[in-house]
DNA sequence: TAGGTGACGGACC
DNA sequence: CGGTCCGCCACCT
């Protein structure tokens, strides 16, 4: 493929949005995961503002359940710089049974993934 | 080169 | 539960 030219600086996580995305695209149907829950399973602790900008670039629509990535505040970032994805967002998850506030609320610890051992349903 | 911003997270009040 | 401050790092001007 047309392969480009690396250029002499080289990030020292190649691939970084290659993790993101297969570490999302785990995240089964219904449940939720956070910026920071991505970045550590790709091993790149303390990274989920770069979650977050991996995951701007999306094209949309995606095949990717982006939507199922919220921050640790178990909030969708409603914000006007989102264009939108930020209620398409909302709406996804709705379709998934996970209700969510109009401010983007949700209840995270009850549809966190993976799940946690010692609370129950 | 320097400064401001942001799909984050945690601590503090 | 809301607002504020700092740390973090990539992106934009």
């Amino acid at each position: 493929m047309g392969s480009v030219s690396p250029p002499p600086g080289e990030p020292p996580k190649p691939g970084f949005d290659e993790r993101v995305w297969a570490a999302v695209a785990r995240i089964p149907r219904g449940r939720l995961a956070t910026y920071g829950q991505i970045a550590l399973l790709i091993g790149a602790p303390g990274c989920a503002r770069q979650v977050g900008w991996t995951l701007r670039r999306l094209p949309l629509p995606s095949p990717l359940p982006w939507h199922r990535v919220v921050n640790a505040q178990g909030r969708i970032a409603m914000h006007p710089s989102r264009e939108g994805s930020d209620w398409i967002q909302r709406q996804l998850l709705l379709a998934e049974g996970i209700p969510v506030d109009a401010e983007g609320r949700l209840p995270l610890e009850q549809f966190r993934w993976p799940r946690s051992s010692t609370s129950g349903g």
